[in-house]
DNA sequence: AATGAATGAGGCTTCATTCAT
DNA sequence: GATGAATGAAGCCTCATTCAT
């Protein structure tokens, strides 16, 4: 195993297992594909090629990777909130950032969102989780437009968690158009960045369009 | 659905059975509450007080009633469209009241949309039907955008279909607000109408407020 | 199913099935045969000949036949307490009588008796109510020993609960004999009666001999 | 255990190891609390603090230590029968101390009886081992009601195999209660052996109040 | 000697669905 | 039309055991 060659030996041995790692990555996809119900056991662990006992060596239960893979997505999205790259003077650069990341990230789990927001329905923690991570983003997101309204900057014709609201609506909606179609992602982001500042009630200056 | 066009039997047909009417009730909410997967046949006849065969005299499967749950939810969503109500010469208006309808079917059903949306992910059927409905929808929006551009009415500052795209993500991301406090939905409302002329590139004028 | 003949149709109807006897049945022989682990609900369907899940139908699991079962047994344990057919005034053929009916349902339950005494290691309900039918048939010899001793029948070498419990203990033992050779129960029978008789210090007169 | 006779490997043998003895240790415990299946060999290794795997160095299975446990009952057993430091000549304390013993270990040994009489249950071996202790057991003690008939000391009102079978069901019935009262050891064992003479038909005189 | 990792085998339970009445 | 009864099929999970190191 050439585990033993690149990770220090801890007691965390168990959560850098290549195994473990293949397991994850099995379980996102078949989860993506077919929703967690008709996701068996058995088809994570053949796509991982392990054995059905080797999963429980690793997680307890279908419903554990589940949440396993939902942290991550957590993780991912609150990440993605930092809005790296972009220059931090130019709050209008880095508002479209910020959405371009948040929906680069929506793109990249559009079915796995779909299977999550679906089992939230009947799971209390996932649905809390699930709702956390949601007003975080929106919480900063208005924060944000609070901002630019204090700086005379945008001039929005709603109160900025209803113009958040609307926006993160809005960048929900072009994840599958990019997902479907990544060869257009820059056009496209293009045109959801220019809605998204004309939403916010900004006059489009050439900085914009500098976006990732 | 073809049933109502071979299946004459008698006057009084199995489709207006109010049985059968009590088990589609019942399933609309069971689906909604519990997901598709950890709804039971029983857990439907159970509310629809009565027994679990009598399900099968009305329904192929479990998978039928779905189904005619979506037929049902997808004739929602197309009179919605209808935009009645609204003064068809003024157009603003009736974008507005489209809006406000579409809003409302889809708070509404929130919770089965979530079921469905994750359904489509492994019924070819369903997704084929769910994206019809939602083209369909985003379509006649995008031809609504058009003609108010050519009017000289509207000035987006994307292409219609990415207007309406965007448009489309801000109405479905109100449905929440909407049906977690129905008494705020006239303001909620009106927040999302001055959005979306806002995104429209449309000046609000007075009739703008007027609706629903 | 005869069962609409001679039961009177009501909401017990369940517990009065064919099929739940039989699987009763073939639970009870099964567990005793294999103990309750080893026993798979496929050994009692087969048994009862009728489908695995048709076990389910009537039980809620395999611990739930067990739990039945166990009923049975304490039911069956109270009754025999009874000591029904002897001369209520002859105190010397009541103890007789008592002692031999309780012999006869331990024998005829060794098995399950064993398998029940290892499952209340683990499982508290169980205990409880395994220790609880104990005590009472326990608390019920006590009694019965106080008494004769008030009465100057019988002159017991210990206080009545220590010879309640020795006698227990001795009518336990002879349980084997008999369930091993039922041909000789009335000459193991005769032999319990008079240690018995013995250790509570009654000199066994004539009347001694005329159990059961 | 053949064991001791083929496997001689090094001095300080596989049989001596620290490690063997607790593995030991812990499966006594653990089979005592849980039972023969509801024990793991998991539970064992955690208890005696090593790995699964270094179980199966010692043994060969989760039966091999029960079945070793098992031979270290019988030799507790058997030993108890040498009736050690009771005068030879005092047939009457000879008879004491073995019955007290006995109890002792049954005592002792409770809970890990039970869980062998369950086995015992669908292992023919183990059954024929364990009967054969009780036979044992049996034949030295209604070898002994024999002599003591011979020597005209007791005068039972059965046969000495009856009065030995029911003398060791009333040991076995107060093991629990010196299990339960280790403090009451004394005086419960009087009543025992009280009893005991009274079912030999031995006149109880001073010396027999003098056991361990 | 000790163990981390992996797995084959097996058992419990659920549930959609059928069918005779 | 309604239903009680029965079941085939399928999936989750546990655990004793092996093996390379």
């Amino acid at each position: 195993m050439p585990a033993t060659l690149w990770s220090v030996r801890t007691g965390r041995d168990r959560l850098d297992s290549q195994t473990r790692a293949a397991l994850i990555a099995a379980a996102k996809v078949t989860f993506s594909r077919l929703g967690y119900a008709r996701t068996t056991v058995a088809d994570i662990t053949e796509r991982a090629d392990v054995s059905r006992a080797t999963f429980y060596v690793y997680f307890a239960s279908k419903d554990d990777v589940f949440r396993v893979l939902t942290e991550q997505l957590k993780d991912a999205f609150l990440e993605a909130q930092e809005a790296h790259g972009a220059d931090p003077d130019n709050q209008v650069a880095v508002a479209a950032a910020s959405v371009t990341h948040f929906v680069d990230v929506y793109a990249r789990n559009l079915a796995f969102i779909t299977v999550l927001e679906h089992q939230a329905l009947t799971d209390e923690q996932l649905r809390a989780m699930w709702q956390g991570v949601r007003e975080r983003l929106l919480k900063r997101m208005t924060r944000f437009v609070r901002q630019l309204v204090a700086d005379g900057v945008a001039h929005p014709v709603a109160p900025p968690d209803m113009v958040a609201t609307a926006a993160s609506g809005m960048a929900v909606r072009f994840a599958p158009l990019i997902a479907a179609s990544p060869a257009d992602r820059p056009q496209i982001m293009r045109y959801l960045v220019r809605l998204y500042l004309q939403m916010l009630g900004i006059e489009p200056g050439p900085q914009a369009e500098e976006t990732s």
